[in-house]
DNA sequence: CATGAATGAGAGTTCATTCAT
DNA sequence: GATGAATGAACTCTCATTCAT
């Protein structure tokens, strides 16, 4: 039955998710799986065939579910200040997030593995979001609350910095007031009043 | 013999640098190096007892050859904003070469192994890099070269830019423009005529 | 209903063949032949219960099929050592098609099985087979086409020589030439004027 | 220490000759034979990679010990006929041994993997055979106790019926009435006097 | 009859680690 | 110090076989 059977893979997903969270991406094996959804070791290949099937699907579907952040609670007279602002509160609220979050893993996963660094997902997501924020930059200069002679670069500055951020918290850790403060930063450097 | 130890203990982990050059860290084995090395299973591990440790050790060697990276070339009468130049330029050769560069591995090595965050020798080399730029800053803006209301800031800034730049350059590539356009922003944005 | 279950026993056993024909005997799993037969896996098991089992049905369809051998395309007026040639001729045919001929996964089959070896068909084949030629021999010699002294071991050496060209064309290859040579031996030592 | 290690290494190959005269080749596993040998499942594979290549090594083995057969035991003034007739007497000792002997496997396995039929030692055993018979067909036919005006065609006639003796007695059995019925049709086809 | 998801035994293989020499 | 054979735990993966639907 088809239906029993996309629930269960997603249920092997979910949980293998919860694996990869708690022990990263290269000490997670298909055992580990198995006994972590309780199913049987062959149950596990009619599904996926590796770990890294596995842990390209748990990104899939994480990629998915982020899809949702810009779309979701913005005002309809949110100005591009207001929603630049919403997205870097997102952004913090990611970096901090401890315990829930697949940034170590996904780390992991792309340096263990050789994957192409030209056509990878990551690289789609960091260049959507560049030009995202490049758009929000030029209707905040449009709308005078931002002064910037370089939106793009100003936007590809911003994701650097985030990328940054993101990667320090995993190794070497980084406090609220860290985030804090480079996120103004960025803020203040593109304020009109500059 | 002493020094004759301390011989072998070199020649190893010179010889392990190039294996995880080669294949990243968590895909080494203890046999990979003993092969590489040429030397017996048991006398890896009169030396070293995981690959772990002989990973940190490559790291603490790799550290000590990093620190003349300030102290050479730099002449008498650089200026503030000479002397930045010069080390952003280092990190470009740095961010740039492809095979001879230990990112790779110890990012994949801080991904894979827990470590403390608080206490590790990357926070410190992050740390007084962070220091360094700061009074580089400083003294830009003493001397005019350079307009900054919150030097820390700035250079922490720069290093959260750098590290960005330094894992996107191993997770989705990055082009020798792109690391050049970046670092432009960052000296414009510090530049006094702003 | 029956017949539509005798077709799909037969639609099985077919389709099998083709598998062992493919892949011997051994190398043959029951999900080669579920996949082969594009059916169920509890489907098949509706039918059969072991490779063992099918191959050996395989067989026995086989050697149905085998029994035509000597029944047709003999004329009326055709002399012993026609018939006899004509034989030769067929199991020369047999010898040298490579891909249409379970001789492969029969030997296999009979080495990696245990199988009693005083009663099993290839037994009875070859008995009944040893019993024609000798009587073709007999009526040869009758008819002074032939000139023997110990029909009984003629037509045992003719099988033996047959089985050894089989076993050889498998194992280390037989050219035409070859089994010309060898069968052309065989019809010249029953010449009457030797 | 080398001398230590060749030893065991004949050991395992001595030892899995045995499990192989039991179960066959296809049906023998790495674990088969290191609990034969009783060694650790890591130790075999020090000296061998799988039962392919184990089987091969007792195939050589085997080979050599084969060597020595005509070699022996032939007096100085043996006549041709003394020799071949020894020789088949040789041969019908190991047709008739029933559980010492490798031909079951060895077929088994020529059959279950893909050898090269143009160049594997069953080839080269067979053809310095057919020689070294011709050989002795034409030293008989010379000193007057054989006649044979196709000394080639009698030597390859021979050695197909061994191999096809050989087969039949794996396969469905053969008395040594049988064996020796056939032998003595073979030097009667020889004999001068026909 | 037929399906195909699920199970679990078992084969293959690799390596960290030890230890007698 | 140094060797390298040996061990055994752990992992991957495949299938024969069953069974609820």
């Amino acid at each position: 039955m088809g239906e029993k059977s996309q629930n269960k893979r997603k249920y092997i997903l979910e949980t293998a998710r919860k694996v990869f969270l708690e022990k990263g991406y290269k000490n997670v094996t298909m055992k580990d799986i198995v006994e972590a959804c309780d199913i049987s070791r062959g149950g596990l290949y009619l599904y996926f065939s590796s770990t890294r099937e596995i842990f390209l699907e748990v990104l899939k579907l994480e990629a998915n579910d982020d899809d949702d952040v810009f779309g979701s609670n913005i005002s309809e007279d949110a100005t591009a200040a207001d929603i630049l602002a919403l997205f870097l509160k997102e952004q913090k609220k990611e970096l901090l997030r401890k315990n829930n979050n697949l940034s170590m893993a996904t780390y992991e996963f792309f340096f263990a593995e050789d994957m192409p660094k030209k056509d990878n997902f990551l690289k789609h997501q960091f260049d959507s979001a560049v030009k995202i924020i490049e758009k929000l930059i030029a209707a905040g200069v449009e709308s005078g609350e931002f002064y910037c002679d370089d939106c793009s670069g100003a936007a590809r500055n911003i994701m650097f910095v985030l990328e940054g951020l993101k990667v320090t918290s995993q190794t070497i850790g980084i406090t609220q007031e860290s985030v804090d403060r480079e996120l103004l930063y960025i803020m203040r450097g593109l304020a009109a009043d500059e």
